[in-house]
DNA sequence: TATGAATGAGGCTTCATTCAT
DNA sequence: TATGAATGAAGCCTCATTCAT
């Protein structure tokens, strides 16, 4: 999962992915996790001080992950709006290679188990995307004069989308979905000619 | 909160709603719901079998409520579009009046202390929703073909904006940005004339 | 149940029997036993004053109703002999009519929820066997000196008879048994000529 | 008290034994056992799963040391007859021995607080005692044919002198109120000559 | 007599965490 | 590094009992 972890820790911190994802966090006792990781109760303490720390840096780890998969191949870009393009297909194929991770990422985001420091912390791995919408307003590309407000409209889009999405199994039928669903989020819900 | 409900069992709620709300379910001991609401231990459990019985009645209660909410006015609108556009302000506007249920929503909508049942439950409250944009649709208003998908990208979309209004203290501003925001699910994030 | 009980009383007793029978003393909660006898809570405690009084009641009432029982037909009978038989033959005939009596009493007669006060109580119901069996000793009827230890004797054996006649459904076969049991109690286990 | 148990685990079932039959299964809080046996709240729940798991593995452990006393020094007996009222010696034996165990089986023995398959597993531990009485029965040496009424009511009779006997502290008449009690379960009550 | 909402002490059990090995 | 027996605070919930009606 992370770079320089041991077998145990990588063991713990998977097994504690899925069974926090479908058990809860509190429905999952630590006791639990160590004995489907394999390793003894102890050991789960040698690498994580505590509970809350596990799941701040299964948390930390994800979205570590995530970040950076919303950069990919964006240098290759030729401009602005390919690359803002880009990351939100970045986004929505992240997530549906690691269901699990956007699963656990819906019911923790809000959730006070995780400290609120980590969870701030998250949003700076962000700042790039505000940047580069900052850019798009600046050319005329993006409308509204609030990036903030653009990139909270888009993330909610896109996670409406990529619900969808997630329960469509069917390949074909879920490309042309995302195309779709893209073409909403660029060009609004209005159909009729001439607005919009 | 709810109709026939006793004066206890009606503290009860409204306490349990804010103590989950500022402390999460598991960070919140039913003794310290019962004592805040001025009943005793018992009673909590006189009204609610489980505690979990508990938060599934706010779920409900709440969803219920959002639900008429969304509704309001309604049929005083000339069309659909109208109509459609009234749905939204809807929403917002009760969102805007109710952070904490808001926040309440946002919490539990994923998390899994809330039953499968009653969370798929809240759902067919929202259907008349579809079937406003199934109307939309038909008439040309709404572009792509599949229902459903509008609808999550809508409600993410107004989720998202709904967040920032709710950071938004300003009453001005505020209405400002809540234009700006339906302008952009309406009319997509691109801002070049003659696209979209 | 017993004599001058209301109505509704009498509804918790026989309700109260045949729970605590199946259920246990504290499998049984009062709120369950006047629910199953369509009272409600507050009722069983108009009648008696705790839960402990209810039990005490039911055990003293069960056990005078056997004491009675044992009496049946003993003035008619000519001798010593045959009314210590007509006995013997009285308890098991009470046991066979009131299977639920009897587990009653085999799961409570020795179990601390019946206050020690009653069960001692209990005992002075059945002197006049002890005075029989004195009677059947300084006659020559009954070996040994000890009308208690014959008594204890006895009434071992007869429950352990009657634990074997209650699985027997089949009722000749049943009536076979209760003479051969009576007969080994009478004429002891060897069954060798000459002997016992 | 077990074979392979731990200091603790030993300590939590000779405590819970004098307790339980002191006070009750419902009249003895597992924080009391677990005081008096100086250990942990939790340590009683690592080694017995819930409350009633503990005292079915006392019932069962009990019930196990008094089958393997049953036997001792059987082998050792010339015959049927002689094996026989060995074994009720030895139980008797063993009774006076342990009367704390005795109590305990007298009320456990028919309370529900002891699962029904724990119950009927102690049953199979005496199957050599009907084995022994069959022995005897086709040699002539006990009347009838129901070996498992004889079971029955030996072991009634037993278990009415065993009670008798435990309250006899004076070691002579101890043993004559034995020895008289094994005589009228061997012979019968009836004193007469050339009867019985 | 009868009701049933309300009480609150107390019980069983869980589980994060420690520590001697 | 790793183990797992041991800890004990704390939580959920039950249930006998009361009392205003």
């Amino acid at each position: 999962m992370s770079a320089g972890a041991t077998d145990k820790e990588e063991a713990i911190l998977s097994t504690a992915l899925s069974l926090f994802t479908s058990r809860g966090f509190h429905g999952t006792p630590t006791s639990l996790i160590s004995k489907e990781a394999g390793v003894a109760t102890g050991t789960l303490f040698f690498y994580f001080r505590t509970k809350e720390a596990l799941i701040d840096t299964l948390y930390r780890t994800i979205k570590t992950e995530a970040a950076v998969a919303l950069r990919d191949g964006l240098d290759g870009e030729p401009d602005v709006e390919a690359r803002l393009r880009r990351v939100c297909r970045n986004y929505l194929g992240w997530g549906l290679a690691h269901p699990e991770k956007v699963r656990f990422m819906g019911q923790f985001a809000h959730s006070l188990v995780v400290s609120k420091t980590v969870r701030d912390e998250g949003l700076s791995l962000f700042a790039f995307v505000i940047e580069l919408l900052g850019e798009g307003r600046r050319i005329g590309l993006i409308s509204g004069d609030d990036d903030e407000l653009v990139l909270h409209m888009i993330v909610g889009g896109l996670d409406g989308l990529l619900e969808v999405l997630m329960k469509t199994d069917e390949p074909t039928r879920r490309e042309l979905l995302l195309d779709r669903g893209l073409g909403l989020l660029w060009n609004g819900m209005d159909g009729r000619p001439g607005r919009g």
